[in-house]
DNA sequence: GGGGAAGTTGAGGGTGCCCTCAAGTAGGTA
DNA sequence: TACCTACTTGAGGGCACCCTCAACTTCCCC
């Protein structure tokens, strides 16, 4: 537990955390850090000390949706219905990527961010995978597809989220209506290429 | 048409637009102009003078692409089956976007280079447009998607198909294959919202 | 082959962002 | 109140890229 910081010194890298909120969540995670300091009211020195790297910040800022998408999977594990509880995993990260470009980037985009908090990461991915093969022992979500193609497909998908927030906020609901329709076991055609292994798809992630 | 270039300066022209395939292919859009320029053994004076901007240069760099999309739509639209046609175009989008960064982020990217030719652009939809209401008139593609859907699957689809380019250079016939089956129409699930129009896809797409 | 138009060059100014650090300020403990 | 430490400040150096322009070189036509 590190030590408290000074009454001041904390308002302070609380307003940088609202400030860098706000704006990563309008403009993604590229938002100069200067802006961020002015935004908060702070000098640029003042978010170096408080945060040595863009990291740092932004690991800070999504601490809290980290958390919340953990308890979204947890959640739909609790679901009766396997299936159902996979479509709500999914609709429910697509609405926090819809409602946060900041949120949408840190989920999709491949790049120097995607470390934040290793562990919280491999925790999701474990929760991924359960549901995942719970909706495929109960034989709606179709056998060949892994948690690996799930979550390039969540992949491609939030470009699109992103693209059409602005303009049909609720296109992607569309979106992945079709895409579901694509993972539903009635009549699967065999799929030409083997999966990648976990460890592969770690490295196209972050290159 | 334009007065001829002096025979020097179309040799340059020619280097010019060769290595900056080369580099657009290899690392996207984004390579920086004075590398592009030393690459063709030119200096970056040169390079204004023949392209005043980064869009002129890409133009040239990708017309023969534009070009080969288009034949690809014409001999898919030549197919006898209609969905083999669809598959065959969307096949052959993907591979050239898995052989070329540039053209991927050409095809795929919002930002300021979609202008590239705008009425071959044009012509490019028209084409699709028909190659998708020909398989949804044979009763393969699901009749409830629009081209507009269709260009945000292939547009989330190459993100996949970048990422996973350099890993496992195939993968993407795998998720093509999977997005396949949610065009089918054997028992499509009724679709939650509208699809955009062209015209909201246009703006989508170019911000 | 000579003159002028066409083309080339690369140093340099502009911009936007990153990050640092010496000097100044304000909390908190005695 | 006084002092020490933690904290803040913002100008400024660094970097990467963009783009320009005045001086120089090359081509091409007469």
């Amino acid at each position: 537990m590190a030590k408290p910081l000074r009454k001041d010194a904390q308002r302070n890298r609380d307003l940088l955390v609202a400030a860098a909120r706000e704006l990563f969540a309008e403009r993604g995670l590229d938002v100069p850090l200067e802006e961020i300091a002015r935004c908060a009211g702070v000098s640029i020195g003042t978010l170096y000390n408080r945060f040595p790297g863009r990291a740092d910040l932004i690991d800070a800022v999504f601490a809290d949706r980290v958390a919340a998408t953990r308890v979204l999977a947890e959640e739909a594990l609790d679901m009766p219905d396997a299936w159902d509880g996979l479509v709500r995993f999914l609709t429910g990260v697509c609405e926090m990527q819809a409602a946060d470009l900041g949120y949408n980037a840190l989920a999709s985009e491949r790049g120097p961010y995607a470390a934040a908090s290793e562990e919280a990461v491999a925790e999701g991915y474990a929760l991924m995978r359960r549901i995942v093969a719970r909706a495929q022992e109960s034989g709606t979500l179709r056998p060949d597809v892994t948690l690996e193609d799930m979550v390039f497909v969540v992949w491609g998908h939030a470009r699109t989220v992103e693209a059409t927030a602005a303009i049909a906020p609720r296109l992607w609901r569309r979106h992945l209506a079709l895409l579901l329709d694509g993972l539903r076991t009635p009549e699967p055609s065999p799929l030409p290429e083997p999966p990648l292994s976990p460890e592969q798809a770690r490295r196209a992630m972050s290159p």
